[in-house]
DNA sequence: AAACCGGGGGG
DNA sequence: CCCCCAGGTTT
């Protein structure tokens, strides 16, 4: 038998009645919309990003910058440092543009079509904004739509080709009313009860509809394309230390940890090993070996330490206060290597 | 379409 | 160790 979309679509919205997660970003279900601006933070935060990591993020950006204008008027500098340590920092400039934007135009637009014009904000997130803050009915596709939706259907062709199919299906379960509700909902549900790893079918307010139930594996969907192996990349980092500073460099462009202040290092990147020479000849030592993986690459950070008085010359440095370390914003690969040296004094 | 872009948590 | 996550932008 197949379940009719309007049935799917209440049961979900039935189940996130009375089993809704409670978010600092989130209102209860039926009470008035949250602000644009709090959905609009948290769901930047959210891309590519789980919920624990995001949450002590959220609370310190609200508390620091409580709405659009404060966030606009704040130095990039700044708020790129608040950023440390989540990841993926184009987010963290284009958060910075964004606010400029909407601080221009006295608000956030209330439309998915405006919304997904702003730095930053993709087909899911203007959507998410539009349903969530705005009330506008809009088919908000994220993971966690993106396995119950196969599951729901036994999509069989494999991701990421499958999200066309995957965005009609979605779009014929939205309701028009309450499809912010309905997002979440299935969000909530993807996070708890039909996980990647598990599907807890007895818990499902729609396992009667779901076609991988009724084919009886439903972690066969979503089904995947293969992935590439990360190459593993080594590079050199340079611990410069002189009167109670080190040298930290704001890392230039928008490749990777762009935007970050961080230690000089021999210009490795993704896609190739470091080989460019340090920023001054000394006799280094050697501290020790950081590893860390990104997206697409493993590193291998080796880390040299030099203590002494020098001069660099260099645009994008400054002297940094060792005790004032904390507040470098320093992304977490470069907060490894400063762990490593610290432990060693 | 594919590559690029972080980091942490869980199995 | 691998997999995954409230994706977006660039090529």
């Amino acid at each position: 038998m197949t379940a009719s979309p309007e049935h799917i679509s209440a049961q979900l919205l039935a189940w996130y009645g009375k089993h809704a997660r409670q978010l600092p970003w989130r209102v209860q279900p039926g009470q008035p919309a949250p602000d644009p601006y709090s959905v609009w933070l948290s769901e930047v935060m959210l891309q590519q990003t789980t919920v624990a990591a995001v949450k002590p993020y959220f609370a310190k950006f609200i508390e620091r910058w409580p709405d659009v204008y404060a966030l606009a008027a704040a130095p990039e500098e700044d708020v790129m440092a608040a950023w440390a340590g989540l990841g993926y920092y184009s987010r963290a400039r284009n958060l910075v543009k964004c606010a400029s934007e909407v601080a221009a135009m006295g608000g956030f637009p209330e439309t998915e079509d405006e919304l997904r014009k702003l730095p930053g904000l993709g087909a899911y997130t203007a959507a998410a904004i539009a349903a969530i803050a705005f009330g506008q009915r809009a088919v908000v596709v994220d993971a966690n739509v993106e396995r119950v939706i196969s599951r729901l259907f036994t999509i069989s062709e494999p991701l990421p080709g499958s999200r066309k199919i995957i965005r009609v299906r979605a779009d014929q379960i939205t309701p028009e009313k309450q499809s912010g509700d309905f997002a979440q909902a299935v969000m909530d549900l993807g996070s708890s009860i039909c996980t990647s790893r598990d599907a807890k079918c007895l818990l499902c307010p729609v396992a009667e509809a779901c076609q991988a139930r009724q084919g009886g594996d439903p972690l066969t969907y979503p089904v995947k394309a293969p992935k590439k192996d990360k190459p593993i990349r080594r590079g050199t980092a340079y611990w410069i230390e002189s009167d109670g500073h080190i040298w930290l460099e704001t890392r230039q462009g928008t490749g990777m940890l762009g935007g970050m202040r961080g230690l000089p290092d021999d210009g490795w990147s993704a896609a190739e090993d470091g080989k460019m020479p340090p920023p001054i000849s000394v006799n280094w030592a050697e501290a020790g070996v950081i590893r860390h993986t990104f997206t697409h690459a493993h590193l291998e950070l080796s880390v040299r330490v030099y203590r002494g008085a020098t001069a660099i010359q260099s645009e994008f440095g400054q002297w940094w206060p060792l005790d004032r370390l904390d507040d470098a914003g320093l992304p977490t690969l470069f907060a490894k290597a400063v762990r490593l040296v610290l432990a060693q004094k």
